[in-house]
DNA sequence: CTTTTTTTAGAATGGGCGTTCTTCTACATC
DNA sequence: GATGTAGAAGAACGCCCATTCTAAAAAAAG
């Protein structure tokens, strides 16, 4: 029955990711882990080889059970405008689910307590950055249309400006404990986004 | 001739703070401060008393070393939306100085490391961010005159947005080597800034 | 039930941590 | 030159870390 130890491993991937995502890698030690997860140290040890690897696991699961869903509306097929609007109402969700302060995003976090060296870490961290662009990048490119006022390379540079504006969007949720306060950030980054999409003069 | 003291005090601190800015307050180790600063172990504990009050003390000197430098185009009496530019300006000679990979901003690093309980730190980030905020909602209010299109609402949101943006892109900063993909971030948010003085429909 | 394999709890290990204390050096004052 | 004092170096302390190892329990297989 060897369904038994994968959900269980799925258990433990979840509980550490919450951990890691809420005190950050190099807080957490392997004693909070074997606490939060149940799981034995021989146990984590053998499924993952080590804390770091563990966190790999978890930046990756980060991606399947938080990224996907919540950035779905966005990287649905044929989605617009309020696909994104979509998105930023489950990040605010996820922020009052949350009471208090927030938690940030796991890679927004995790970005600014890398080493340079951590290049497989950094990797992962830059495939997240770029997965969100291209999403972006994606439904500004169908929002604007065959003769639309922006072209690609304006497309390009907006998306990868949306990107780094929700970014800061998630690093100030661990600021502020006011919900209204990022739903202002996150509608004035939509009205922005609009009004390009429209056409605004510089 | 306490000035001797009081000068390697500063040293000390500037040391420390470059340290913590680069790899982050859990992973800067007491021994690497008495490496960094070639102060003595007992000096450090006398000047501040421990490793979190000297965190503290950069935070502050943070402010005055760097901020308030790189802000004043900002701060400065009448300072129009080119004080803005020319902060980020200096925001991207510092990363261009750096070379390869930006260090990011030492508040918004420590912001995503920091305990749910870490009051005092808290609320140093956010007088940071308030700074910022109150920096660039004088210089939209002079800038949008008193019969723009902007409200005092729309100005504190606006102002706020644009710290939000800011720290997005000091994030970012550590992810990209490209000075460029920075710039094209800073030059849109400049672009957006202006855009909505002039008044933009939404 | 017996045997074999897997998983567990937790002790052991070696090292690094923040902090304190002791010792020694260097210099100012007389 | 002798004496007193501040500062530096680094040893010492107790604790916690990541990792490994051991021995017992639990589960699976026959």
């Amino acid at each position: 029955m060897p369904r038994a130890k994968s959900q269980s491993r799925e258990n433990l991937l979840d509980s550490a990711l919450s951990t890691f995502w809420k005190i950050g890698y190099h807080v957490v030690s392997m004693g909070d882990l074997v606490r939060e997860t149940g799981v034995s140290r021989a146990g984590i040890y053998s499924d993952f080889g080590g804390k770091e690897d563990l966190f790999h696991a978890c930046l990756d699961r980060y991606q399947d059970t938080v990224v996907t869903p919540a950035f779905a509306p966005v990287e649905a097929e044929g989605a617009g405008i309020e696909g994104i609007q979509k998105y930023f109402d489950n990040l605010l969700a996820r922020f009052e689910d949350s009471g208090g302060f927030g938690m940030g995003c796991l890679v927004g976090n995790t970005l600014s307590q890398i080493p340079e060296d951590a290049q497989e870490t950094r990797q992962k961290l830059r495939a997240h950055s770029d997965r969100l662009t291209a999403g972006f990048r994606k439904v500004l490119t169908l929002e604007n249309g065959d003769h639309g006022p922006l072209s690609d390379a304006e497309i390009e540079a907006l998306a990868r400006y949306t990107t780094i504006s929700v970014q800061g969007i998630w690093s100030y949720s661990r600021l502020t404990g006011d919900v209204a306060e990022l739903r202002a950030a996150s509608d004035m980054l939509i009205a922005v986004l609009k009004a390009r999409l429209r056409g605004t003069p510089d």
